[in-house]
DNA sequence: GATGAATGAGCTTTCATTCAT
DNA sequence: TATGAATGAAAGCTCATTCAT
């Protein structure tokens, strides 16, 4: 929980002397990079949160775990709320970021849409951190997110990505017309978001583990099969 | 789900004088009906859980609602985990009694699947109370589910009803052949669950109202048409 | 905890027709042998309050074992405390009615006293419940026993055999003079006691099982022959 | 067990300036020392369970009457059976550490036989706090001293103290040579510890002040009389 | 005499938050 | 910037006791 990790530089702490012990000793004053400080703050946050949702976290265990005293949370994020809406903005920003990294202007309709997918896929299958974020706010009614002034923003680029491969496919007959580009987002995030949102109810109802990995690669196809049906211009359309 | 269940019926009680209010008075002796108290705390159990979430929940709250001392909770479900499994069991049943409404075995089997994704999709989308029970146990990582004789057991007909279904519609020569019941039922829920699940976070991005009845109105147009573009036998199948 | 004592006789219900489930079913209206009831729930809170002391017996538990229902306790004794009472006063009784078997008038004294001390040593260890109950009374500081109005005449009796017994082995000279009964007793009590009221921690400490039968032989006669030294004409008097 | 150890100095604390009533009245700042913080709830703990044994003990009272919030004693001491636990071994501690200030390898046998038993009368008489907790703790069957890692340690020098005095007093032919230390010792604690554990319970059968220091004196005498004669060669065994 | 549903006060424990240093 | 001791409100849960029937 202590232990400092490796990827945090903490320049000017010079190494022979380790930090948190020599601290607990009295003999350095308490000062360290602040901004790594309140980077490490909002990383074990994200954890945290995702592991037990909002009401289930604790700031105690934030603050040991990031090896701060619990009044720099304060300090630096005000209190619980505005501490989880950091983490759930910087979760937010990790996979909107992550879906600006496709070429879908010049990829091929099918296979930047198939990538698109793979991707949601991936990343919410992964690491379950994510989509517990999103649950537990949920749960409570949005009340965090509301307050987010980022979020919104964040959505543009992804409807734009998808917009532009919808009109591609459509250009050249592969997709037919009559697809609302919103819609077919949320109908990606149903099918990628449920066996990881449900891991567990859908366990108990099917004794299965839905976190193993060849069912996961399975899953996978089948939610494209689904997906890039519905958007094939043979798709039986509904009379 | 605060609806009071038809098969209790409390006839002794004129429907003229709430009990609640009068009791609170001290003008009107207590009730002692042992089932009617159980049945009165489960249904504002499974409110408040579905509203607040397991750890969000309070006993206070709900002994308040249900109009009853604290300990009589204690006394008839042992303790909060107990209470929230029993309200987790309950909502479970009504869903897979409602399914074992269908007739798959007669109706033609298009038919019977539109009925199913229907029947699944409003059940979500009219009261968000289940999807929200089911959110918060996952988030507790399926801790009481797990503890659940009866769930498992109440998903078989489902499955066996999906599988009639399939087999039927095979059969004939509509849907094709390379189908797992488990997978589709996964997808059928996947696409009638996120809206509700993710109405708040959605509503965030996308600035929409998720709860809109016409747009809830085409969504469900829309999941029908995936569902079934996917099963018919003219899919296109990946490669 | 159910089953009724096999001394505890109840003529007027018939054998053939069990009670407790007769009367779960409601076919049976509630009359019993209130004497009885009364003898049941006595018998019953001796043990509960032997057993967990006042704080830790629960009127409940004593109402289950007793098979009555909770207000028959507070029929019959009014509340927790009176209850205790009337097991601690009905406990003090078993102890002095068997020291009056003895027989001080005729039996050699030395012998006597072997008795009462034997006799002493095996009620206090054979069933810590009386220890434990006088533990319990003396941790509330005499609360309850200060009101008893039949405990303080029980005490003469013994004293009385004691005295007898004394009397007679100094008119032998087989014990020297200067003995004080009341000071005697509570040195057989405290090297009767010792063992079994502190049997957990004395076990923690010594790493011993003080409840081991053969421990408590040996023990019975080591305690035997202190008092007997002390009473002998011939032991060394201080200077 | 209520004076603040002379171990523990507060310097920056005027006397002449209670601490409880001037930071009841807001006047003075909360004076920050985590070990007397800790050292006042283990004082008050000790009073407070010797009082009232486990059950009976109030949290609340502890932390009124150390002057502290309810959560430091959580957060300094876990929960109520360590806080009990540690005011046991607190306790043990005392009596042990005074066993060792006695002369047992210099000083004539019968002498330092003779202190020991004063020792142990006199602190389990002084101050019944001891002799409650212990009682408390045995009338919850050792439950928590089980777990006490020190106390079975605690034992052997008290041991190798009373082994030294019996040995040397037979060597010198002042005791007899069939003696037990243990069961020794288990003697001088119940003649030492009966007047003080069943103060109340005696207190009502004989009518008299088992608290009385003339009393008292009288009995350590007999106790001192009764252990002797025991030891004394001269004793009659029991043929 | 007997039932059992119901009550309310009080318990131990947790936790976000503050504040003097 | 950083510390950690301290707080107060509220949580889950228990239990002796009452009361209509």
């Amino acid at each position: 929980m202590k232990t400092i990790p490796p990827g945090a530089p903490e320049p000017d702490i010079p190494a022979e002397m380790p930090r948190s012990s020599a601290r607990a000793r009295g003999t350095m004053p308490a000062r360290r990079n602040a901004a790594a400080t309140r980077q490490r703050i909002l990383d074990v946050a994200m954890s945290e949160f995702a592991e037990h949702g909002y009401s289930g976290s604790r700031i105690d265990r934030i603050s040991a775990a990031a090896d701060v005293n619990v009044g720099m949370i304060y300090h630096y994020y005000g209190n619980k709320d505005d501490l989880y809406l950091a983490a759930l903005e910087a979760s937010y920003k990790v996979i909107r970021d992550r879906e600006q990294t496709l070429d879908v202007a010049h990829e091929d309709p099918v296979s930047a849409m198939r990538q698109l997918i793979a991707l949601t896929f991936d990343f919410l299958s992964t690491d379950p951190c994510f989509v517990r974020l999103i649950m537990s706010e949920n749960l409570m009614m949005g009340r965090v997110v509301r307050r987010s002034r980022i979020i919104p923003g964040m959505t543009q680029p992804l409807l734009d990505a998808l917009r532009t491969i919808l009109k591609r496919g459509q250009a050249e007959g592969l997709f037919h017309k009559d697809i609302d580009a919103e819609n077919f987002y949320i109908s990606i995030l149903g099918l990628c978001f449920i066996h990881v949102s449900n891991r567990h109810t859908l366990g108990s109802m099917f004794q299965r583990n839905f976190a193993d990995v060849e069912w996961l690669r399975q899953r996978k196809e089948v939610v494209t099969d689904i997906l890039l049906s519905y958007l094939a211009v043979s798709a039986t359309r509904v009379p």
